[in-house]
DNA sequence: GCCGTTCATAACCGTTGCTTATTGAATCAT
DNA sequence: ATGATTCAATAAGCAACGGTTATGAACGGC
């Protein structure tokens, strides 16, 4: 048996564990499945056992690699002590809290409100992100904790809803519809509109309605990466775009008008993280940030 | 700070702290001294933190970093134990003892006897090394114990001593001196000599009595990396060699005879193991083994 | 003042761990 | 049955990293 074993095999061999399939827990690892299938042959190469019996179409633990698997989470436990250690002991802890734009004015500056005073120790850093990249950098791993809008196709996020809130049309004042008092999807469907990036996959999709389309194709007007160049296009009557009601308060403008649109299911903005490579401080700014979060929905 | 360390940077870390000198710990951790000084300077930069304070002739550990130390020493020990933890599962702990040539038949023997009867899940494979290797497994890790003797220049060694013999030398039975009942060193460092590879360093050195030469180089006749190969030259004529006490009764033959040198300092003989890698079932077995050790030492 | 020791820097190189593309086997649905 | 699908394993190529040796700069002991 050789003793120079890696963590990162550990961390492999404690996913797939988790997960009994190659795939799955490739994904959550951030790596390709034959990378994975590789890794855990090495770890078996090492220690010079089996861990996992596998099919083509299944797997499932040795007897030994269900009795080891507790000690390997009991040394990844023990690694992570020993990272938030380091900022216990450092009195020092960084934490980076992305939002997307729009957010950080109003909702985000609610859930950190009084912080300083709560969680001194915590040194904490608040980035904005726009529609290009709608994890909010859990993705990248540029930030600890995010508040964003689902759907994020980053896997392995634990996200927590802290508001709900309706969808809304933004129109050019200009518009044939802009007087209506209300909205049904279907009539917006051939309009063109303003989206996200291409880079936004997933979420893009959402934002376009492409679940009520059914082979009406949207008509892609423009890009736009924030709520600010969204709204612009929109006054200069390049196309319309959706949004939610909180925006309506905050992106008001001249040439523009918000209208409800009635029959779209209630849009969420979540406080998220990854469940993996949370620190002990970011955990604590967590719970602060939750209890922190307002009962009533006042936008919905 | 990056969550994603690895377990190469703690043990980096562990060994630097130990020492406090990147030179020693570099050669204990088998890498060279720029090597160590990049990883810490990468453990450092992922933590976010400095551990060390340093300045071109001392290391010392920053406040941080002795507070950390325990930490991670925590994390290398639950390692450890999750390491010896496949053996036990498993039921076999497989461990690897190598021997020098020469001392297998007699003294591994008696310290191995029964512990088939008193350690029976353990899996022991002996290994016989010549003088090309006078670590005998150790340094290639390609053993787990070794019954050697010193000098051995792998750092990072732990070694008790299990006999003390005394310098013979194996001369041809034609030799000149060959009917001597006793020989001082100074007679025979002129002598044409029998010594171990060049790749044996330090120990050929060391049966060269380097020490007390000064300036009398010694006149090699031939290599040979076996006792076998040794006395067999010995007895063509080709030269004669120095050994110890108890190969005169193992390795007798017709041509040769042994005279005691009787103005060299004690031989040993040791059961020596590498302080880091050593399986739980490996320790066991040198307890045993070193429970085994003849008090008296016959062979003096 | 000089020499030796000690850590840092530079340039280079091989290994390894990852990627995508593909294969082949087993399961499921029709 | 058979075809579609879902899995893990294999193959081939590539980039990054961890290591090496060689060299440099600063401090301490004689």
């Amino acid at each position: 048996m050789n003793r120079d074993v890696s963590l990162r095999l550990l961390k492999y061999f404690d996913a797939l564990a988790t997960d009994l399939n190659y795939r799955k827990a490739s994904e959550r690892l951030f790596i390709s499945q034959p990378a994975l299938s590789a890794a855990i042959r090495q770890l078996e190469g090492h220690i010079g056992h089996r861990l996992f019996d596998r099919t083509t179409h299944s797997v499932s633990l040795t007897d030994l690699g269900r009795e080891w698997l507790p000690h390997v989470r009991a040394v990844l436990r023990e690694l992570d002590a020993a990272l938030d250690a380091v900022e216990t002991l450092a009195g020092s802890a960084q934490i980076r809290v992305g939002y997307l734009t729009g957010m950080g004015a109003d909702l985000l500056f609610q859930l950190l409100d009084g912080v300083q005073k709560n969680l001194p120790h915590l040194s904490i850093e608040t980035i904005e992100y726009d529609f290009s990249d709608p994890s909010v950098g859990l993705g990248s791993g540029a930030c600890d904790i995010a508040l964003l809008r689902p759907p994020v196709d980053v896997p392995g996020i634990d996200a927590v809803v802290v508001a709900r809130e309706s969808w809304v049309a933004c129109l050019p004042r200009t518009h044939r519809l802009a007087e209506r008092a209300e909205l049904e999807i279907s009539e917006l469907l051939d309009e063109p509109l303003i989206v996200a990036p291409a880079s936004a996959r997933q979420w893009r999709d959402y934002w376009m309605a492409t679940d009520v389309r059914a082979g009406r194709p949207a008509s892609i007007a423009a890009e736009a990466a924030t709520y600010e160049a969204e709204t612009t296009l929109v006054a200069r009557g390049v196309g319309i775009s959706f949004t939610t009601s909180s925006l309506q308060r905050l992106y008001a403008r001249p040439g523009i008008t918000f209208v409800p649109i009635v029959d779209r299911p209630v849009s969420y903005t979540s406080l998220a993280w990854r469940s993996d490579r949370l620190s002990a401080g970011a955990r604590q700014l967590v719970r602060y940030m939750l209890s922190r979060v307002p009962q009533t929905d006042p936008a919905l």
